[in-house]
RNA sequence: CUGCCCGUAGCUCAACCGGAUAGAGCACCGGCCUUCUAAGCCGGGGGUUGCAGGUUCGAUUCCUGCCGGGCAGGCCA
């Protein structure tokens, strides 16, 4: 009894549909369910697709498939309605039967049968260069969502964060770090406004001097300063002041590594390690893991950006101009051509990223997802056009993008610019907030939407926040099979022919929806779709918690409610579960 | 100026890749706690789905053009 009724009505559909019109037998048979209770459970418009190729009235069309439906019992109505749609309606067996197959399968429930794919999802991958953001959030949450909701779909998921550990704004971290490190040490050098302005630059400094004393104060201000252009007045804002500014900036670190020499590395990578750790424990703590944490400076160690470059020249997709080299995108559908290779010499971050997807190409994934900030959205042709240009399938990466999360505080704007240092952490906002409010407020609605975090809303109001909700209705269950004192191996005997109302029915209902639900939020990326599930999956139960009392005299009707209590509880912990989100037993 | 994303109830958002009378939450109004957790339930008002066309049995969904908002357009990442 444990198949799927949609399955059992498809098969149905196909024999009459043989029967009628042999010619149409590969029309698709879509089943839905309807929005409307009286319509049943499911309904087709299988006789509305008819009706064109066929030349006929769809009504009537409806009328001739239903007479040669071969009879189940499983079905208890099914008639013709509206335009020539086809409603059925289950018997009530038909409906219960899944709370067995919930508490039989119980973790596994909903989980589909592995499909033999692998699949690499890429997110966050934050520059390690100070505290994640609430940006960074939402793509955290996203993106860790994604993934549950892809494994409990029977996808093999590899998660990955890409570290930027090569490029110039670790430069730029670590000449942060040296110069409040000297500071420590009366080496006082005007901070650049544009070097990396928050305090937790000093903290790292601090560290630094406390591990190491003086082992790095090896320059004075006047060899610091030695051939840098010198600040602009603070107040200037335009192009030139900028452009200087960098110069200084590139100066200073030019500086840095000289006076430094080996120590440089090593301060380098001392920053580094510090905020990639900081980093991995604050995602730790927000429920988000990686299988792999790749390395940027490793395509470059492994000699992977020259390859990458290099086949792209062997193929005719790169050009010399102005001393750069440059890849032919426009070839490949992208607005202009990019430079993979500067007239220094130094590759760009372009070239690293091609190297990166030729290795993902590489490992074997049949599927790459790259979930990234909306504002990267320029980069999908180029990247797609590199991965065309050497000979690899493009279709192969999709990219998922995550709107920005803009945070209002008092009712204003609050900016998230790492470098500027006012901005708030996500590590903040978890503990303002808390952890499952965080994760389910995050997905609580497309990826693709822009995200108004109100952040005084979502402390003051914390109690209101829809996760509570949810949890709420699984910490009723927990509470009354408590006061029941049973085991819960005991429900599956239950006698599942006493469910009768109207509410559980339609919580039986729901219930065998989730398996097809985590099909459809996989395909669509969407793991909002589960966050609604469980609103609506709560509410169905909440409602019938007010209207029907489950610790009855009657024992039958006792123990088949009780089980159905117990599938609930059982879809929302899985459900819950894919969201990063925990599942109380009390409140 | 060009490209991409988005315009749905007062607010925040859904809507099963074209289906039937467009749904929830918050807010507002009125009810329900001596009985399994009131962080809950029941009822009510609230809409020209930005605008105008087009495609067809049928459009919030697909196409075109406007209007409005966001983001991009570096030999930065």
């Amino acid at each position: 009894m444990s198949a799927d009724p949609k399955v059992l009505l498809t098969e149905l559909l196909r024999t009459a549909l043989e029967s009628v019109a042999p010619d149409q037998v590969d029309t698709p048979i879509l089943l839905e369910r309807p929005k409307q209770a009286s319509h049943g459970d499911f309904a087709t418009n299988l006789a509305l697709q008819l009706a064109k190729p066929l030349r006929r009235n769809p009504r009537e069309l409806a009328g001739l498939l239903m007479a040669e439906l071969p009879a189940s019992p499983l079905l208890s109505r099914v008639e013709v309605a509206g335009a020539g749609f086809i409603n059925f309606t289950l018997a009530a067996a038909a409906k219960t039967a899944v709370i067995g197959e919930v508490l039989a399968r119980g973790e596994g429930f909903g989980r589909g049968a592995p499909k033999g794919v692998k699949v690499q999802v890429e997110f966050v991958s934050a520059n390690p260069t100070g505290p994640l953001h609430v940006g960074h959030g939402r793509g955290a949450a996203y993106g860790a969502s994604l993934c549950e909701v892809l494994a409990a779909a029977g996808y093999e998921v590899t998660r990955e964060y890409y570290v930027n550990d090569a490029g110039r704004q670790m430069d730029i971290l670590a000449l942060s770090t040296w110069l409040r490190y000297l500071a420590f040490f009366g080496v006082e050098i005007p901070f650049p406004p544009n070097a990396y302005q928050g305090d937790y630059v000093i903290d790292m400094a601090r560290d630094l001097r406390d591990a190491h004393q003086d082992r790095f104060v090896v320059a004075t201000r006047e060899q610091m300063l030695a051939g840098t252009p010198g600040l602009p007045a603070g107040e200037r804002k335009d192009d030139e002041a900028k452009a200087q500014r960098e110069q200084h900036l590139d100066a200073l670190i030019g500086n840095a590594r000289r006076l430094l020499g080996d120590e440089y590395a090593w301060v380098h990578g001392f920053a580094l390690n510090e905020q990639l750790g900081d980093g991995r424990d604050d995602l730790g703590e927000f429920g988000v893991r990686f299988d792999k944490w790749f390395s940027e400076r490793s395509l470059f160690d492994t000699g992977l950006v020259e390859r990458a470059v290099a086949e792209l020249e062997a193929r005719g997709h790169v050009y010399l101009q102005d001393g750069a080299r440059w890849f032919r995108s426009t070839a490949f559908g992208d607005e202009k051509d990019r430079v993979v290779q500067r007239e220094n010499g130094l590759y760009t971050y372009f070239a690293s990223d091609i190297a990166y997807h030729l290795n993902k190409y590489e490992r074997g994934f049949d599927r790459i997802i790259d979930i990234w900030g909306a504002d990267h959205h320029g980069y999908i042709a180029r990247v797609k056009g590199a991965i065309a240009a050497l000979g690899l399938p493009p279709e192969k990466l999709e990219v998922a993008l995550v709107q920005f999360a803009v945070l209002y505080r008092n009712g204003q704007k609050t900016s998230m610019s790492t470098r500027s240092g006012e901005f708030v952490t996500l590590r903040e906002l978890r503990r303002e907030v808390g952890n499952d409010a965080c994760r389910f407020f995050y997905v609580l609605r497309k990826s693709d939407q822009h995200l108004d975090f109100d952040l005084d809303l979502a402390k003051s109001q914390s109690n209101e926040n829809p996760v509570y909700y949810v949890q709420y209705a699984h910490a009723r269950v927990c509470s009354v099979l408590a006061q029941w004192g049973g085991a819960t191996t005991e429900l599956a005997a239950a006698e599942l022919g006493r469910l009768e109302n109207e509410r559980e029915l339609a919580l039986c209902a729901l219930i065998a929806d989730f398996p097809e639900l985590l099909q459809s939020a996989a395909a669509d990326y969407a793991p909002h779709q589960v966050a609604f599930y469980l609103k609506e999956l709560a509410a169905g139960f909440h409602s019938w918690y007010n209207a029907e009392r489950m610790l009855v005299e009657d024992e039958g009707l006792k123990l088949a409610r009780l089980a159905l209590a117990a599938a609930v509880r059982q879809v929302l912990a899985n459900g819950l579960a894919l969201l990063g989100v925990s599942a109380p037993e009390s409140m």
